[in-house]
DNA sequence: TATTAGCAGTCGAATTAAAGGAGTGCTAAA
DNA sequence: TTTAGCACTCCTTTAATTCGACTGCTAATA
């Protein structure tokens, strides 16, 4: 494929992304190509077309991308610096915010995309489960209510609240913080468990139900924190391909389905940005979509996952622009802001 | 207006709730009124329509319910009792699981209310500003790291994170401790505030840095309280008013509005059903739906509000009979399981 | 051989015309 | 007061037509 070919490719690209209509060898020629005629477009687009990287949509039509067109684009099309001085601006105001909590930065990150890419942004904090505890903390609210703090070794923190059916007292209170502390710092968060359960029975038997209700309140809170944050979902909606009903009923679904969406969020890869166009989601329901995620890390430290929403002619030259940049931020916070999160 | 009259506006509203298409006058007689000629029914509408309680969509066609036709309905011609075995299975089920937290129930509140009336709903708990302080506690989770735990004497629980840029001693934190709780306990949350900041400063002469981040937590945290539940924000997308692109537009603007949501939600007024149809809402964008809202008590323990958002042809039998029979259980449960909440 | 001008042909989108039918309002009779 | 019957209205659907933006191909040109 020569130098030309490419050219054209990425005009009608570009062409399709902002105006998403079919381009014609003509527009080609009058936005990009002034030197060369229509007619060698069409040559070249015939080409194109024969070895799969544009489609037509009806005879006399103009040529849209293909999927493979798209994957040539952001493979080897793109360049990644589409982002402006005032965005650099904008999001290192927004992200300079002190924030007490990893979940807030999640927040504010996400939002801060979302405004700036203009689509639909999702994205998951840090998986807990694998942690390493740092530390527990049992604080008494009542004769029969505790709150359980857990403190992990990343400076993340989580707390639920535990009801019982009887009473309980400071001692046995102190007690269990005392055990939980011994057995389980430097251990991972899914070491919470049935034997673990067992084991503090057999120590202190305390009513079976006590020590029950506290595991299972640990469990729910672990397992709570797969929590979805989304933005800016009517973001997309002034887009043409919403016009469709059935495109706009689709969306809506796929956001209100969270397992879908945490699935996609949480098969990322570390520190890489990876890009599903249209066909190549797994799910159906993304077929007329892009999704682009990007698994935030420092170190060993996962910061969460950021996932990207839009449709397939989305601006994958800006998204992805945006998230490098906000990567770069995340690491240079948490280098010089130390070891708390 | 006779007898007859108010059966055929009963029909004509509870026919477009259901078909959503103008009802002609001998689907009244076929569906309704069997013994009565179509000819006696047209001049019949042609009254009701001259009194302003039914409407044409153009000269020949069947006739809709105004505004002030739903406002007769609802006020004058309904009963709320529309709601099957089933479904107070369902509901007595979903409600009975234990929680721990009020912002659990509500939550489960609403999502139930969503499935069963197939509108979205919208909730906000309880306003915890106005509520009363049982207890504070500070926990220390690191040298400048804090928890601050506060409860209420509904037995709401409200906990934040908070950071110092100095290193904080248990000593100072149980000083903090005591000093909250005995200038506190039995207070309303906004007692606490700046005057508090320089009382406690005054006392205590710690750092003012400490002091100052303490109280912006806290309140912080109680402003963020005024969180807003959603459920089912979808399901109105199959009902055929949402074809209109605007319609479907202003929906989801007013949706993502949450702080339109809230002034709606906490306009309410105790253990009272408020009903606004199409235009009755102060919102423009809201002209073409109906927002239904019930804040739920029990006794003087506010239980959170709860609103429901339809098109106008809103199946308001079914929602009223469906939030009626809610705040019974609700106060069931809560008069018999104690003030714990 | 690569490019280009020119033109026939295709097909969607927009416009207009016509037909069909669901309703109403009114009149006159029961 | 109710009702049958009929003229009239106007929306909806379908079909026919026009319009124009494209392409593909051919033949000429550099």
């Amino acid at each position: 494929m020569d130098e030309r070919k490419k050219k054209i490719l990425r005009a009608i690209v570009d062409e399709y992304i902002e105006t998403a209509e079919p381009v014609s060898s003509n527009t080609i020629v009058q936005k990009y190509e002034p030197n060369i005629s229509s007619a060698t477009v069409r040559n070249d687009m015939a080409e194109l077309e024969k070895i799969g990287y544009i489609e037509k949509t009806h005879t006399s039509s103009g040529r849209v991308p293909s999927a493979k067109g798209y994957r040539l684009y952001v493979d080897e099309l793109l360049k990644y610096d589409d982002i402006s001085l005032e965005e650099i601006k904008y999001i290192g105001d927004k992200l300079e915010t002190k924030v007490n909590q990893l979940e807030e930065l999640t927040r504010i990150t996400t939002s801060t995309i979302s405004e700036i890419t203009h689509y639909t942004t999702v994205s998951v904090g840090p998986e807990s489960s694998k942690q390493n505890i740092e530390e527990i903390k049992f604080v008494m609210l009542g004769a029969r209510m505790l709150m359980a703090i857990i403190v992990t070794e990343l400076g993340i923190i989580k707390e639920t609240i535990i009801k019982f059916d009887e009473d309980i007292t400071q001692e046995q209170v102190d007690a269990l913080t005392n055990l939980f502390n011994s057995k389980l710092k430097g251990k991972s968060l899914d070491m919470i468990d049935k034997p673990l359960e067992e084991y503090i029975f057999n120590e202190l038997h305390y009513s079976i139900n006590i020590i029950k209700t506290i595991i299972e309140e640990i469990k729910k809170m672990i397992k709570d924190d797969e929590r979805l944050y989304l933005e800016g979902r009517n973001k997309n909606f002034d887009l043409p391909e919403f016009k469709s009903l059935d495109v706009a009923r689709n969306f809506i679904n796929i956001l209100d389905e969270n397992d879908t969406m945490l699935d996609i969020l949480k098969s990322g890869v570390a520190d890489d940005i990876q890009i599903f166009i249209g066909d190549e989601n797994k799910n159906e329901e993304l077929k007329d979509f892009s999704v682009i995620t990007f698994k935030h890390s420092v170190g060993n430290k996962d910061l969460g996952t950021i996932g990207i929403i839009g449709p397939k002619r989305m601006n994958y030259s800006k998204v992805i622009s945006v998230m490098k940049y906000i990567n770069r931020i995340l690491n240079n916070n948490n280098d010089t802001n130390g070891k708390e999160g």
